[in-house]
DNA sequence: ACACACTGAACAAACGTTCAGCCAAAATTA
DNA sequence: TAATTTTGGCTGAACGTTTGTTCAGTGTGT
C-alpha cells in the first residue's frame, strides 16, 4: 500500500540515484506549494526529501539547475496527461473531450501543482529559460488542440475561425486553473468542465450539445469540493480518471 | 514634460512622504518584473527608487508589508480602470465592451504588470494576506460581470446560464493575460479582445455578432505587437484608450 | 580494492532589519 | 520679518541571520 515507492523498490545504485533525484523534485514542488518561491529554500527541499544538505549540489549543479527540472518535470508529466488521454478515442470530438478532462484530472490539476505552475509563471518573464521550457510544452499543446479544434470545425461544417477557438479554449482553462488556485472553496472540478463544454457547445452545437456530466451527483461533487479546498497535502495523484464521466452519449 | 513628478512637484512634507511611497510601491514593481518574487531585494528596490537602504522599513515595516502594499496598489488600480470603464456607457451590452477594453487596456495590461500579477498568485498559497487582497477584488469583479452578463441575457432572451457565462469570460481573460505573458511576440491585443467578443457573440449574438475591431488597420497592430514584446520598460502606461475602437455598430 | 552516492561542517556573500545621526521644513518665539 | 527650536523624513553604516555552495570524509554496493 506504500504509494511513495513507485513499482517496487530500487535495488541498483542506478536506480536508487533516479529515485532520490526525482525525491528531490518531488520535494521541491511541495515546498515552492507550502512556502511560495520566494521562501523556496534548498535547506527546506532537503530536509522535505530526507537527505542530506549537500545533495542537491550534488544531483543538481545548483539551485537554479533543480529549478528548471523541477519546471521540466512538471511539463513532461502535463504533456504526458494530455498526449495519453487523446491517444485512445477515435473521434476527434472524443479526443477533445478526452483533452479537457485530462486538464482538469486530479494528477495535474490540483492546489499544489497549480501554486507551483503559476509561481513558475510569475518568475518566467525573468528568467528566459523557463520561457524556453513553457514555449516549447505550450507550443506542443496549442498546436494539438488547435489540430482537433480544425477536424471538428471541418466536419460540422462550422463557421468558426477554429484557431480562435482553440485559443479561446486554451485560455478558458487557464483562467479556471487560476480561480481554481484562488478560490477553492467556491470551485468544483465539473463546474470547470462545463464552463469548457458551454463554450463548446456554442461554438460547435452538434458535436457537443448536450450535457455531458449531469449523471454526477451533486453530492459526490461537494465531496469533491471539500477535498479539493483542503488539498495540497497528499493530495489524489493516485486514481486519475475515477468519478467523472467516461465517454459522451452524442453525435 | 517630466512625466515623473505627477500634477506639478510635492511642496508640502506629508505630499513628499507620499510620493517616495508610491515611489518605492513603483520600484518594488519593477523591480519584481525585472528580477521576479525570488530575487526581489530591498537594495533593489531603494537603489531603483533612488532612496537609502532603510527607507523601505520606515515607509512599511516590513518588506512583506512593503509586498502587500504593492499588491494592495495593482488591485486598486486595476478596480479603478474596470469600474471607471463600466460607468459611462448606458447599456448592458457597451458595459460589457467597455469591461473587457479596459481589461486589455495598456495601463493594466503589459508584460511588466502581469508578471507581477503572476508573481503574487504563485506566492497566494503560501500567503493567505495575499490571497484575501486578490479575493475582494476579483470578488467585486465577479459580481460586476455576472451582472451585466445578466441582464444581457434578460435583455435578449438568451437561453444561457449567465453565472456561467460570467465565469467563462472572467477566466478567458485571466487566460489570455497568459499568453500576454508567455508568447508576447506572437500576441497581439485586438486578437485579444476579438477571442473575448468572439464568445460574446456566441452567447448574444444578437447583442454582440458583427466585426468590432476590425477598422483598426493590419499595420499599426503590428506596431503595437512589437511594442508590447520590448515591453516591460518604460511600457506605455499614459494613452491609456486610444487606437482601438471607441464604440460598437450594432443593436 | 575501487567507485561513487551521500554526509555535514565550514565558508563567504547577501539578506532584512535596526538605529544614531543629519538636515531642511514647519512651528514657535522674539 | 528674523531668529530659534522642534519636528520628522531620510541616511548609511552596522549587526545577526540565512543563503547557496564547497569539499574532505564516510560507508556501502560493485
Amino acid at each position: 500500500m506504500s504509494a511513495q515507492k513507485k513499482s517496487a523498490a530500487p535495488v541498483t545504485r542506478l536506480e536508487k540515484k533516479e529515485a532520490t533525484r526525482q525525491q528531490l523534485i518531488a520535494a521541491t514542488v511541495e515546498v515552492i506549494a507550502a512556502d511560495g518561491f520566494a521562501d523556496m529554500t534548498l535547506a527546506k527541499v532537503s530536509q522535505r526529501a530526507q537527505v542530506s544538505r549537500g545533495l542537491v549540489n550534488f544531483h543538481f549543479t545548483s539551485k537554479e539547475q533543480l529549478l528548471v527540472e523541477t519546471l521540466r518535470h512538471l511539463t513532461e508529466e502535463y504533456r504526458g496527461a494530455w498526449s495519453k488521454a487523446i491517444a485512445k478515442p477515435e473521434r476527434a470530438r472524443d479526443k477533445l473531450l478526452a483533452l479537457i478532462r485530462a486538464d482538469f484530472s486530479p494528477k495535474v490539476c490540483n492546489r499544489k501543482k497549480i501554486a507551483v505552475w503559476y509561481a513558475f509563471w510569475g518568475e518566467a518573464k525573468s528568467r528566459p529559460t523557463y520561457m524556453d521550457v513553457c514555449a516549447k510544452a505550450d507550443g506542443a499543446f496549442a498546436e494539438a488542440l488547435e489540430d482537433l479544434c480544425r477536424r471538428v470545425t471541418e466536419e460540422g461544417g462550422y463557421a468558426v475561425d477554429s484557431a480562435l477557438a482553440a485559443r479561446g479554449l486554451r485560455c478558458m482553462t487557464d483562467g479556471l486553473w487560476l480561480e481554481l488556485l484562488m478560490a477553492p472553496q467556491s470551485f468544483r472540478r465539473d463546474v470547470a468542465m462545463r464552463t469548457c463544454l458551454q463554450y463548446l457547445a456554442q461554438l460547435f452545437p452538434n458535436h457537443f450539445l448536450g450535457s455531458e456530466f449531469d449523471h454526477v451527483t451533486a453530492q459526490s461533487l461537494e465531496q469533491e469540493a471539500a477535498d479539493f479546498a483542503s488539498s495540497g497535502e497528499r493530495a489524489r495523484d493516485a486514481a486519475p480518471e475515477a468519478a467523472l464521466g467516461r465517454g459522451g452519449t452524442l453525435p
